[in-house]
DNA sequence: TTGTAGGCGTTATCAG
DNA sequence: CTGATAACGCCTACAA
């Protein structure tokens, strides 16, 4: 493998020159450029970004932490920062925490070691020890999906809390008193644990009291949806309505209490919350919350660029949710078709 | 950020010492060891991975080049990937390509000057410039996906053929005599193309004349797949049912046949390919030819490890597809339900 | 406009 | 078991 050193033997010039011709064509001699570049087609000469960012203490790379590719949600959000990056020419490594923190303290390490220049995390502990370790050494980086208004850390997400609150309130117009939540485990997600704020919240602004059995915790799978529905469709003061926390577990959800044979959504209604782009090809068609994950990738990572070219102060960006009203939800029980 | 010199003044000892304690904590006795361990601590060193690999020639980063993230079924194999490197410490780049050559061809050479030790890819173009040149210099890479049974180049896939040829079997067994095809543009996706071939031989073995109308080429996504299956059941002597190249047009096309009013699978049956998680969370669940995503993955992941660790000769692992038969599919009308 | 030379943090070779 | 030191490929003052 060539370096810049046989090009510039090559072409008769210095190193210094090869390199300008490579990041500063203007600032060189038209006739000593063509020089050089043919000198550099002619040994085969690739550039090695990596001594670069060894020379120049910046690798050009960011990391991307996120609890799992699996969930589409994350994957829009994936290819919101990746499209933003590869427009700056920067690469972005990914790292799958399966909604564990010691995987995400793991990654963080990792990341930093390969020296990335800052990191979008859609952390699993807002409280734990990665994240404050990265705020106390300055360290560039912004957090994804979480409801975070204000403070020291750069965030872009939207309001949990108020999606949450949408979500049963539409169930609540609707007629239905008896609304149960499916909710990813609280401990691995601030996301859940807001919505499920939301939700109690409305449920108490409109005088239905809060029945502890009615909210399901469970790991964030189709499978943990499905199981999680059949549990509380089954218990004897059944609920009519299903707020899931998320697409993913709303799909999953359908599929439970279908196999229990609850026709959907006449027996119950489901709400969900993403708007993954699935949502609107399943049957019925998912009622659910609407947040811009590719979007919300695309700010993150053009917040964490700014961050990185020395804007310091950390901001926070707060996009809309909105409720998508679709098929999966409807009238409860004995509520007159209007 | 303080280096191994730093430590090394701490500790009283050379920078070599230092290196000996990160890589081969044994062959220093345990007085010293712990001595620069400390000092380690004392001045919050920090690993560079990049200066490393800049030494040493390794990056231990591999670059992961796929269509898009957001169909789950390249999610399901990233996941794969990602899962086998992290065990093998070394960390993934992730590219889309969008199904374009050239964005192909760009991600090759980025990913190269980031000095990946490897690449893994999920081709747009198996005759591209950009492979030729990888295996012209040698430069280690396996792909995914893709039917290669022998040859030069490293590979884990399937047999694309075979697979197309069992999921139009199946519909021909059911009854069906006109079967249309729904297709990843073959120019974008030899996977594609090899099932349509597939697809054509097994209607000739059967007897059953090949329709050119019957086969709609479109891009790979919910609404080309919906709008595809929209243009042929609107045919005057329409399909009864339809082979898609892959679980996410087969959703789209799902979508597509409902909306014209057509009921599913009484009035059309639908056959997709991939087995995606959510294929069996749909009404009608799909019935689809399953191929091993992750596993894929996580062996295409190892036998690349195994190429850039030496073992030159290029090898191809052909894995088993197989059929799923869901509620997607049923008999061809007017044929005797037994 | 171009050249010289030191430096980036780690590894690796060779002595001791 | 430990130390000294030369790479590794590129960038960037500083000089010319």
């Amino acid at each position: 493998m060539s370096t810049i050193l046989d090009v510039a033997k090559l072409a008769g010039v210095s190193t210094a020159t090869v390199s300008r011709v490579i990041n500063s064509p203007k600032t060189v001699r038209e006739k000593t450029r063509t020089k050089v570049t043919r000198a550099m087609k002619t040994c085969n000469y690739k550039y090695n970004a990596l001594a670069r960012g060894f020379a120049t203490k910046q690798s050009n790379t960011i990391g991307l932490i996120i609890p799992t590719i699996n969930n589409p949600v994350f994957a829009e959000s994936t290819r919101g920062v990746q499209d933003y990056a590869d427009q700056q020419k920067i690469q972005v490594i990914l790292g799958n925490t399966y909604y564990q923190n010691d995987q995400e303290e793991e990654l963080v390490k990792t990341l930093r070691e390969k020296q990335v220049d800052g990191l979008i995390i859609t952390t699993t502990n807002p409280r734990g020890d990665a994240l404050k370790t990265l705020l106390d050494e300055n360290f560039p980086f912004v957090l994804l999906y979480s409801t975070v208004k204000s403070g020291p850390l750069s965030a872009v997400g939207i309001d949990n809390f108020q999606g949450g609150y949408r979500a049963t309130e539409h169930l609540v117009k609707l007629g239905h008193k008896r609304i149960g939540m499916v909710a990813g485990n609280f401990s691995k997600s601030d996301r859940s644990l807001h919505r499920w704020h939301g939700y109690r919240q409305c449920l108490k602004n409109h005088g239905i009291d809060y029945d502890k059995n009615l909210l399901a915790q469970t790991d964030y799978s189709l499978t943990g949806g499905r199981d999680s529905a059949k549990k509380l469709v089954s218990l004897q003061n059944r609920p009519t309505a299903i707020f899931c926390s998320n697409d993913y577990l709303a799909l999953g959800a359908m599929k439970g209490a279908r196999e229990l044979g609850f026709n959907l959504p006449k027996d119950l209604s489901i709400v969900g919350f993403d708007d993954i782009h699935i949502a609107s090809y399943v049957i019925p068609e998912l009622t659910t919350i609407r947040q811009p994950a590719y979007e919300m990738g695309n700010l993150g990572a053009k917040l964490l660029l700014q961050r990185i070219g020395g804007k310091i102060k950390p901001e926070q960006l707060m996009l809309e949710s909105s409720l998508i009203v679709r098929e999966s939800t409807t009238k409860a029980p004995g509520i007159p078709n209007n």
